[in-house]
DNA sequence: TTGCTCGGCCTTGCGCTCTA
DNA sequence: TAGAGCGCAAGGCCGAGCAA
């Protein structure tokens, strides 16, 4: 697992190799307050922190942009109520995932017209839906992969889940929309302050550096289904 | 009255980028 | 390579509103 300081890695958590999911997190942190016989305000004080500090209102950002806890938050807590870190990840893995219905757009059409908006979440009509599992960023949407350009990873006929609000870091698949409307899916290689490199899942095609300038909006990848 | 929640703002600490 | 500066993100503080 990776940190930043204390604070857990959204994306250590999430996606392929997800061990928790933000809902999953917060929702552990719900039943063991309700197993100690409290709410989350009355857990936050018990562990030493503001009442306010898990209030559903501070579990994202008025922009949507998802906030987690830090460990030394969960390890408070798990010492004010003598929880054992065992006991907490059963708690994590402890309710099913709720299901709901995304957005959903083949490639081949996501940049031919107004699908987003200018962050790049879903907009307009032209979106099917699929139901998918703990999707927690309520702007999610499903991108159904169309031809062979970017085998081997991924294939004609997937499905990759995107997520507007997701932290985007080197090394993660993402969806970008350049300037004159392109809708790219590549992997993010590296990143300044003025350019973005962008590598192709081919391995035989060359890298794209592009001007952040140039691009609209960038999204992660979380999910694929193959 | 007390406890809980919400929303806004501030503080603090960490990581990243840039520059000498 | 090291230090400065900046941006980001979580927690704290505070006031307001609501319910028991």
């Amino acid at each position: 697992m990776h940190f930043r300081g204390e604070q857990l890695r959204p994306d250590a958590l999430l996606g392929e190799t997800a061990l928790f999911s933000h809902s999953q997190i917060w929702q552990a942190i719900d039943r063991l307050a309700e197993a100690n016989g409290m709410s989350a305000s009355g857990l936050a004080r018990a562990a030493g922190l503001d009442a306010t500090a898990f209030n559903k209102s501070k579990r994202a950002t008025p922009h949507g942009r998802l906030r987690w806890p830090t460990t030394e938050s969960i390890a408070k807590c798990l010492a004010a109520t003598r929880t054992s870190l065992n006991d907490f990840t059963g708690l994590v893995h402890g309710g099913p995932g709720l299901q709901r219905a995304v957005p959903c757009i083949h490639l081949a059409a996501a940049g031919t017209s107004d699908l987003f908006d200018d962050a790049g979440r879903p907009a307009g009509d032209g979106w099917n839906r699929i139901d998918l599992l703990s999707v927690d960023d309520p702007c999610a949407y499903a991108l159904q992969i169309s031809g062979d350009a970017m085998m081997p990873v991924y294939r004609d006929g997937d499905t990759v889940i995107v997520s507007p609000a997701a932290p985007v870091r080197p090394g993660d698949g993402v969806v970008v929309k350049s300037g004159n409307d392109e809708i790219l899916v590549r992997r993010l290689h590296r990143e300044t302050g003025r350019k973005l490199e962008l590598a192709c899942f081919n391995p035989q095609l060359p890298m794209l550096t592009i001007e952040r300038s140039d691009i609209k909006w960038m999204a992660r990848i979380v999910w694929t289904s193959q």
